[in-house]
DNA sequence: CTTGCGTATGAAACCGCTTTCACAGGCTGG
DNA sequence: CCAGCCTGTGAAAGCGGTTTCATACGCAAG
């Protein structure tokens, strides 16, 4: 590997002038910086990076912390994510918190050690407090998926309470009346909001809130199933079920269909989120969309912005919007196969 | 923050003595170790992680490029990956090369330009030769998803064509003699082998191999969607498909929802991966499985080993396994409802 | 013809760690 | 009793960049 002293001889300069022609730092003459040029592609010379990180205290990367690689939902943050921070020519060094407090404190320690530039997380098990401390530490945290009203510039979020009212109010305006609801981990603020417009919607339609009508799992696909199955032993009727996310309305399909019941004949099935799969269930799935892609842009164009000391004018509090296709009908309806 | 300067002045040692105690380089006589250990916790001091690299040469971080950040594939690969590299106490530094050579080559280079000290990569476009060259660079590059036969220690991989054979194999048993294929992009040697497998599997039944029945698309869902409907428009009638991968299958289910055809009852669907969400599909997607999280893990252990100079002694070729599940069916039966 | 300024460049300090080398002191073995 | 060897420690030399500061040069202004 050569170094920068290697260029420097072999194009007759010191190693500022390779510095600044590489950098572009300070003005460098035509001809010197082309000799320098030359010698760099002669030698194919690549700045080390260490050496760079330790002369200007930046790293280059961004810590990027999620609950589960695999995830659908999570892998089109990263994408978005990715997106602009490469464009920036920068990079991301991601970790996973799996849901658990104790597991994200770790993740988010883990990347900090690793000395990045920003992070940028999603952290739906550590409480508000110490996501405020976090926020207040030397390295800029964007927070994703989650709003805090004391850092709301540095969140970007989707407004969930809305997103329920509207996934509980199509249903209503689809004639139902009996809706169960499998919500996330309550201990979730994402959960709670959209169990939190789900209730709302039921108000306003002058509906009383039936606990026998939810049932909390996990945000997974197994989780899902179970709880729908749960649901259906209660024998508390219900013509349409509002799931907190699509994941779990994959699993809560599954278990209707075990069930014997037909969907949307029977049972009128509504998701969140839309993510990939969700339109290539059967029936595919209407759902609440999250615009994740863009919303892990904005995440990364807020961090950049804030790196580079600009003021950001990134859209940060994000809509739900009603995406219907098939598995909700309005009630007493039978599609004809 | 404190540098290790401020950490052995307060414990009244040299930098050295600071640095064998955190690296455990250098027997260190226990007084004086927890002097420093007492020091480093009353600072709070965390080692500068570029100084250490510039110092070491390592980084700490290991190169992974995989296609896409949203697809549950590379998903479930990037969690076997995460978890072994963590507990090495390195990290992971993600970028994708979206299936496209030249994508694939910047990819590369990106996470190069990082100095990693391993790279991991999940290259489909990149032609053979390029992976060869790449593979004699100085750092130790694993291959993930793809077999070279001059690089075989470096490749965790599936075999494919004994896959593709498998699951023309499980359609054949059950009756089918129309087979349908609907391939991934050809350019990929994964998609090459899952279709020499369905051609060998079909030679071995005394079947002749009919191009009419195949589609070639590009691995994803709509790909697979319009690939079906372009068998359906062939009138080439066949009573069972294989999709070279789930995604691909869930599209094909949705065209043969649209089109009115009853699946399994009418034709059989076969996919392959058994991504998370096949199970979920309506009917339950009966596929290939791929150990994507167990090989995900084994290239990082791989990379791990070389990286110590270990030799490895980790399984790299994986055998496909089926997963029976309701999307096939015995031919000229119908389950009943 | 000076003075002064702007431009282009080099020397050297510095970033914060690891590691080599030297050495002191206490033991061991011949 | 002394040579030789551990064990524990410090000083200093890197690692390979960036950046500050000084300087040389050319040219315009006085």
């Amino acid at each position: 590997m050569p170094t920068i002293r290697e260029v420097s001889r072999r194009a007759q300069v010191s190693a500022s002038t390779v510095s600044r022609v590489l950098n572009g730092t300070a003005p460098v003459a035509e001809d010197t910086r082309r000799r320098v040029l030359a010698a760099v592609a002669e030698l194919s010379y690549r700045p080390n990076a260490f050496a760079r990180s330790l002369a200007t205290n930046r790293s280059g990367g961004i810590g990027v912390s999620v609950n589960d690689l695999a995830s659908p939902y999570y892998g089109a943050m990263l994408q978005g994510i990715e997106a602009e921070v490469e464009a920036a020519g920068m990079h991301m060094v991601v970790s996973s918190g799996r849901a658990d407090s104790r597991k994200e404190r770790e993740a988010v320690e883990f990347l900090l050690e690793r000395r990045p530039d920003a992070l940028i997380v999603h952290l739906e098990a550590t409480p508000d407090m110490e996501l405020l401390e976090l926020m207040r530490s030397a390295v800029p945290v964007v927070l994703i998926g989650r709003h805090l009203a004391d850092a709301s510039e540095r969140c970007v979020y989707l407004d969930n309470e809305n997103g329920g009212d509207l996934a509980t109010g199509y249903l209503l305006a689809n004639g139902h009346r009996r809706i169960a609801h499998i919500a996330g981990p309550l201990s979730f603020p994402d959960a709670r909001a959209r169990l939190q417009g789900y209730r709302q919607a039921l108000e306003n339609a002058g509906l009383a809130f039936d606990e026998r009508l939810v049932a909390e799992a996990d945000f997974l696909e197994e989780g899902g199933y179970r709880a729908a199955k749960r649901l259906l032993a209660r024998e508390t009727a219900f013509s349409a079920l509002f799931s907190a996310n699509d994941q779990m309305a994959a699993g809560a399909l599954q278990a209707l269909r075990e069930a014997g019941i037909n969907v949307p004949d029977e049972i009128s099935v509504m998701g969140y989120d839309d993510v990939l799969f969700a339109r290539y269930l059967s029936p595919a799935l209407t759902t609440i969309r999250q615009p994740l892609v863009e919303m892990g842009q904005a995440a990364a164009r807020i961090a950049l912005d804030v790196l580079d000391g600009r003021e950001t004018e990134v859209k940060r509090k994000f809509e739900p919007e009603l995406v219907a296709r098939e598995s909700v009908q309005r009630i007493g309806q039978t599609v004809a196969n």
